[in-house]
This record gives C-alpha cells, sequence and structure tokens, in this order.
DNA sequence: ATGTTAATGCAATTCATTTGCAATCCAAGA
DNA sequence: TCTTGGATTGCAAATGAATTGCATTAACAT
C-alpha cells in the first residue's frame, strides 16, 4: 500500500456518535489520569476522525494545537492501557489507533485496500464459537485474534481505468 | 511477549515433509535466480524449522556458514516475492518467515502464546464463504486476509504455579 | 496557595529493515 | 575451459517507527 491514508472514503457505517470530550475527560479522571492540553487535542482529533490514524497522522491533525510527537506516541499508549482507545496492526510497520466509545469494547476488523490504501471496517469477524473450540483444542486460555482483510477497492480495480492511487 | 521464541515447543502436525533442497534449487533455477552459498544456507535453515523464523534467527541458524544479515533480509523479501516463502506477522514488529512447500500454498494461521512466545499452527481459517461474502458486499477484488492468535499456552497458565517465561 | 506527581519537550537511542556502492560470484555462451 | 554480464553480496550508512532519559512544566488534591 503506497499511502494508508491518501483516500479517505470510508463507509462509517457504526458508531457514528461522537463521544463528548467531557465524557472522554471523566474517563481520564476516573482513572487518576490528568486533562492536559495535548490530551484534549489528540481525543479530539480521534472524535472527529472515527477512522484508524497513526500517530504522525493524529500529531499532523491537531488543530490549533501542537505537541511533541512523542507524547502523541506516549497518550496513545496510555490511552490503549486504559483502554479507552484501541490498536489496529495494517501489517505496514505503523501502528493504527480509534476511539473506542462506550459499550463498545472496540472490537472489529478492516477491509484495506492495497493499492489506495482505503479503510473499511467490516462487521464480519472470525467466528466466537470456532475460536472457543480453538483455544479448548490447544488448550489456551484468554484466547483472541488479530484480523484484518486485504483487498482492491472498487475505485482501484482495473476494467476500464479507475483511480488507482 | 517477553521473547517469541524463547519457547520451541511447537505441533508441526501439518507439513512434515521437509522438500529436498534440489527441489528448491530448482524452483530457483525456473525463475532466473542463481544458486548461491547464502541462498542455500539459509533454505537449509527453513528446511529443517519448519516453524515461523525471524531474520535475525534465520542468519543465528546458519550452521557453519555466515553470511550478511542484510542478505538474509534480502533473500527472504525474494523467496517472498517468488512466493517459496510465506511472511508472517505477530504483531511485535518482527517478520517471521516459512518455506512454502509444493502443493501448499502456505496459508494457515497461528495460535501465539503472549506469555512465553510458542507458537502452534492452527487449522483453522476464516471461512472461505464469509470472505467471499465480505468481498461481495464491499465490492473489493482478491481479497484475502491476515489472521493470528494470541493466548496464554497450557504452560504458562497459573493456576498451580506452571513455567511463565 | 502549594507540594506531589504525572506529563511534556527535546534530543538521543533502539531496533527492524532498507539501500548505495564497489567487489564478487554465478551461469550461460564462445 | 575461458569470458563476461548481470545478479548477488558485504559493509556501512540511512531510514523510519517507536521509546526513553532527563530537566522542566503543569494538574489537581489538600
Amino acid at each position: 500500500m503506497k499511502d494508508p491514508c491518501a483516500n479517505h472514503s470510508h463507509s462509517h457505517r457504526h458508531r457514528l456518535i461522537q463521544p463528548a470530550l467531557n465524557e472522554l475527560t471523566d474517563q481520564l479522571r476516573r482513572n487518576a489520569r490528568k486533562i492536559t492540553a495535548p490530551r484534549q487535542a489528540i481525543l479530539n482529533v480521534l472524535r472527529r476522525h472515527q477512522h484508524p490514524l497513526t500517530n504522525r497522522e493524529i500529531h499532523a491533525a491537531l488543530y490549533g494545537f501542537e505537541c511533541d510527537l512523542a507524547t502523541v506516541y506516549r497518550n496513545l499508549n496510555t490511552l490503549e492501557d486504559m483502554g479507552m482507545v484501541r490498536r489496529f496492526d495494517f501489517g505496514d510497520g505503523t501502528a493504527r489507533f480509534e476511539l473506542v466509545t462506550e459499550g463498545d469494547d472496540g472490537h472489529h476488523h478492516h477491509l484495506v485496500c492495497t493499492r489506495c490504501g482505503s479503510v473499511e471496517e467490516v462487521e464480519d469477524c472470525f467466528p466466537a464459537e470456532l475460536e472457543a473450540e480453538l483455544a479448548r483444542k490447544h488448550g489456551f486460555q484468554q484466547v483472541s485474534h488479530k484480523l484484518e482483510f486485504f483487498g482492491i477497492c472498487p475505485k482501484c480495480q482495473p476494467r476500464r481505468a479507475g483511480p488507482s492511487a
């Protein structure tokens, strides 16, 4: 994938609600975390873009506010630890994050276009029964999985010249 | 996961056959690739360890032969391009590779212990029908997926002190 | 108001992976 | 067998994501 975020034609059928900022800061407070300016700015970016973002993208999207890129990295790790954010791995060596909205554990997958990098959220998931059976068969506990799909999106498909990058 | 390769208690129920070295070199020849000493040494390592190995591990396992780590990296990329090797991503920032034996496209998944890093091969896979349906629904073509499972292996499970690292 | 402690900025570091380039080796043809 | 061009290698340097040490700053509980 060339630029995983050049194309932002995502389908957001799910989790359309932008959690209010104060709900988020409340969550921070409950975890004895300080409500700092970088933190709020980062959360605002995540609130607006409900779609996997890299640390660098989040940093670049901080509107009217600057903070160090290292601060973004540190915050996303913290937010992940707190369960406020979920980390995704599209296999290109760069982590991506999405805000976890309340009531939703954030577990879902993506369909990534290997040509233009556009990302769609996927409703399907590896069947829980199969996972349970697998855990039993291998004697593993607390089994989870990482699953992402890759393919060529409609726009990038050959056949009478569509956009392809 | 601390050391993804400390524990080598893998189950190799599948693909037990070690492809002969000359079969492999033939494959290279067919692709107009040169049969170099590093190449053969690398293939020998992969032949013996039918289980995901990092570039560094492969490099370290070169028996009675040394070549540059960069050469290992370059060769695994080449072998992947040729389809002789398959790349796996356990999400720890280090690629792993397995030899693709003939007749087998190498498509399978793993169950990785998040405590000791032991790896088991998994027979189950995301149902093809679901994938096809997903492709159709989203209008994507050539849809593939990456799927890995994580959990705590029997040895590392709490309950009356087992090994845990 | 103020002290404790988390959080930040900045620079340096780590680690996987890639790359430029000159030297070398393989394999095919003379 | 000798020659030779292009693939391959070694080595060192570069890249890029992510982390970290440390001194400074800012939150917030009391």
